[in-house]
DNA sequence: ACATCATCCTGTATGC
DNA sequence: TGCATACAGGATGATG
């Protein structure tokens, strides 16, 4: 499922993929892809010229030229790819950009879950979740004094606050077990009980860990591939997700699986600590 | 204004 | 073996 360091790192890759390329023809097989009026959208982007995209926590912005932006999320599995039109229609390519040069972009997604949406360039937080997101992890936004007060206004577990993208945007359930792992703090923990000292630590290693599988290119678990293709590297490295019934890096101890707020959470009983 | 919950989907895994 | 059910999960809109 794609996070931060996996959407970060399919803007990297598709970016070269379709810049200065126009939109000749676009295919829609599946409409319910497109937030609001499908006919429109289709009709509005033909004739324009992909210039670059953007990020902004798991959302792409596809910058086109004349100030349109087709903003895109992934959700669990989209993905985007170059082919050509003449390509065989995947099971599950929903939309494609047809473009001037002969090559096209799909749009492929297993679970339907992914959306995109047409706005004016610059619009995008009146117009879009974007609008509802916190500060990114590593950004001038995401201070420590910021971080520390939005964690007394949070009465609800640690776990299902760092999911929450209006505390700091672009974890997902990977990245926020294992952070809670780093950090020694047992998911259940309420975030406002959590001491200063144990809160500082969270805060570091939010910023590190985003940095470090953005760096390996994200984590593919079960389908995550990249713009070019490519798995992420980031999975070798994983301590907590997907290790239920191993033993703890840190101490030994047998990680224990459980859901909170219907979300699966995998942790280690006996070194996080639960405040 | 806040928190909680169902919903969207389909492939894979598990249960009987 | 085959069928049914559970599960995975991010954001959103509905409900409390």
């Amino acid at each position: 499922m794609p996070e931060m360091p996996e959407v970060e790192t399919v803007r990297r890759t598709l970016t070269p993929l379709i810049s200065d390329k126009q939109i000749k023809y676009m295919v829609l097989w599946y409409p319910k892809i497109i937030t609001g009026d499908a006919a429109d959208f289709r009709q509005r982007v033909i004739g324009h010229r992909f210039e670059k995209v953007d990020r902004y926590g798991k959302f792409l912005e596809l910058r086109l030229n004349d100030g349109l932006t087709i903003v895109s999320h992934l959700r669990m599995e989209g993905k985007y790819r170059l082919t050509t039109p003449e390509a065989p229609k995947d099971k599950h390519d929903h939309l494609e950009f047809i473009f001037t040069d002969g090559t096209a972009l799909r749009y492929n997604d297993v679970r339907k879950f992914g959306r995109m949406q047409l706005v004016l360039t610059g619009t995008e937080r009146a117009t879009t979740g974007i609008g509802k997101l916190g500060p990114e992890p590593n950004s001038t936004e995401f201070t420590w004094s910021y971080f520390w007060q939005a964690l007394q206004k949070k009465h609800k577990n640690i776990k299902t606050a760092l999911l929450d993208q209006t505390l700091v945007c672009g974890l997902g359930n990977i990245y926020v077990d294992e952070v809670l792992w780093f950090s020694q703090i047992q998911p259940l923990s309420p975030a406002n009980k959590i001491p200063v000292a144990a809160a500082k630590n969270l805060y570091k290693w939010i910023n590190v860990i985003i940095a470090r599988a953005t760096q390996m290119r994200g984590t593919t678990v079960h389908t995550y591939l990249d713009a070019s293709g490519h798995v992420g590297g980031y999975q070798l490295m994983l301590h907590v997700y997907g290790r239920a019934g191993e033993p703890c890096d840190r101490c030994s101890h047998i990680l224990q699986k459980i859901k909170v707020e219907g979300r699966g959470t995998t942790f280690c009983e006996n070194c996080q600590v639960k405040y």
